[in-house]
DNA sequence: AGTGGTCGCTAAACTGATTTAGCAGAGCAT
DNA sequence: ATGCTCTGCTAAATCAGTTTAGCGACCACT
């Protein structure tokens, strides 16, 4: 990879100056007083030659690397990964660095592994990312430099970067109460794992939250909270079942996210009952799927792309101690309208 | 970040030894004449100071970086990425490799910066992926090292690894022959761009051969070919509802995506038919939507983790020149039934 | 004439590893 | 006593940059 490349002496040699000559020049130091005509010669050298640095060698001395550590504990099994890399990857290559992307699939020895490997690399900073929101506890290993946290908070007090779940509550109720819905709304996807443990979640503490809050200053309650073990379509399947099977039916639905949502339809299909006409749904997520079903489902996006962003921000141009909060927006789609009758 | 850590003249000196005893014992260096003594103490003063080499000097020297690049066109929009990231990332790691990962968004000159910067951090190679099979054209830069073409493959006659979607359109086709579906199968997904332009995709064609040549081989042909401009849910959907205005019904419809699969699910419900009792559906790429669909779609497997581990493994091991296929396996679920009556 | 300052540049040290070349001492044969 | 080999180890070069310290030439001023 990458044999014959030009280096630092090849340039200086052609500008007829010395490597120190030619370093200053190229690294646009300010005070050196060096001349017009040699900045000309050693530019010039560097672009005939097509110099490039060589990283690694400039990396020993200033102990930079221009590389960032992306450690997460999974990064497949959710779609969402992807668009937290992506956003990672952008900010990074807007400031001219890269990601060294490591996964510990939760697994201590892993764990340890990935950090050494990339402590190792002399990487700038850590980005420790968690694909659900959660609260955890970082390795010690990776304190001696900048760290920012992904999607999790920690109690160190470390800079992070999470979504505002609370504030989605917020606008999934707000959502239903303006459109007059109030004494029928059935929730699905209560959790006590999930809600009790923040190790496990953040989110559905924190959206649970912010609905009933909102509900509460309205004077309204819920129609019913159904519990779920898992948020997966067969759970949001069975708990609308559960919901249909009692006398009053509910005017609209919030399912704890996109595919208890699915679910919900598919069961609401089987009872031959029409969404939006029959009974609103909104979830949370803006998983893909959510503008896919017939009629699309409103719900509340995780932004992941701008949480990844954040996060290189946070951890390349400093800034907020306390935790970012980015706003999750409200996707208004078919799914929603006034309760019938 | 690791500031403070202890050098091999750290260890050496703690040793009592040279700096070159400590680096060949450490390195396990055969043919020195290394006392066991000297072995003991510098492993002792290695452990006791938590040594680990600092991997930009070493590779200063080597010129090995154990950092593979990781280039692709596109990491987010797919759900599949996250796995075949998984997939490299696991085989990388084994061999104790580490992956830097870049985007170039299908863009020229965000890929000639991805290809600069990884060259520049002296990666021991590039893995080339695509997030959709197709062909396409390296960039000459990084021909000076070793490449592999991940779902992909090159005129340049490159080493890739692609999955064998001619293989799970057979298995598709089989599938149905094998449960006595014969003259009433009906296609979902025919798409002129992506059949004729390989730049574009290399599934189609492929998928549509297998399909075709078992077809052929049992003197069985399509009852129907629907073209669908994308393979998204609402092309199935509309593709669905064409069909069943049609005078015959199909007994089976094999959707070229699961994605169209989950649209003609939607129009088959709609239209109060069940599946598989009334339509049997089949179709490629198992998105995890296929098994949450009820009743769950049988479906041929991309096995995006194999490939991304058959790329790291093609690599850093070496193997075969020509394309490496990976078999998808059909997942038979229960959207399958014999024909009805 | 001597002193001091600025200008334009360079030699050499330094980063932390690997690797080449070779040295001192022991043992043995001639 | 000399030469040879073998053992166990080290000094120094090397990789490709950055950075520190300072050198010679020229000018101005006293």
């Amino acid at each position: 990879m990458g044999r014959n490349r030009a280096t630092l002496a090849d340039v200086a040699r052609k500008a007829g100056l010395s490597k120190t000559a030619a370093s200053m020049v190229l690294n646009g130091r300010e005070g050196t007083r060096l001349s017009a005509e040699a900045h000309q010669r050693v530019f010039a050298a560097a672009e005939e030659l097509g110099y490039r640095p060589n990283l690694a060698a400039r990396s020993l001395r200033t102990r930079k690397t221009a590389t960032i550590a992306f450690v997460s504990d999974i990064v497949a099994t959710t779609r969402f990964a992807g668009d937290l890399i992506r956003g990672a990857l952008d900010a990074a290559r807007e400031r001219d660095h890269v990601l060294l992307i490591t996964e510990t699939q939760g697994d201590a020895t892993f764990e340890q592994y990935a950090i050494e490997a990339v402590l190792d690399r002399q990487v700038d900073g850590v980005i420790y990312a968690a694909m659900a929101t959660r609260r955890l506890t970082v390795p010690a290993a990776i304190l001696g430099g900048p760290v920012v946290l992904l999607n999790a908070t920690s109690p160190d007090g470390l800079p992070s970067v999470v979504p505002d779940d609370e504030g989605a509550g917020r606008s999934v109720a707000t959502a239903l109460l303006e459109l007059g819905h109030r004494d029928a709304i059935a929730l699905i996807g209560r959790n006590r794992l999930k809600e009790d443990d923040p190790e496990v979640s953040l989110a559905a503490r924190a959206r649970l939250h912010g609905i009933r809050q909102t509900l509460n200053e309205a004077e309204v309650s819920l129609l019913a909270e159904c519990f779920c073990t898992e948020w997966l379509p067969e759970h949001g399947y069975a708990a609308m079942r559960g919901l249909l099977s009692k006398p009053k039916r509910p005017s609209a639905i919030i399912c704890m996210n996109d595919r208890l949502a699915f679910g919900a339809y598919q069961a609401l299909g089987e009872a031959g009952l029409t969404v939006p006409e029959d009974i609103s749904v909104i979830s949370f997520d803006d998983d893909p799927i959510a503008a896919w079903l017939r009629p699309s489902l409103a719900t509340t996006a995780l932004p992941h792309e701008q949480m990844g962003r954040r996060a290189v921000e946070l951890l390349l141009d400093g800034g907020a101690a306390e935790p970012s909060l980015v706003p999750m927006p409200l996707r208004r789609r078919r799914s929603l309208a006034p309760p019938a009758g």
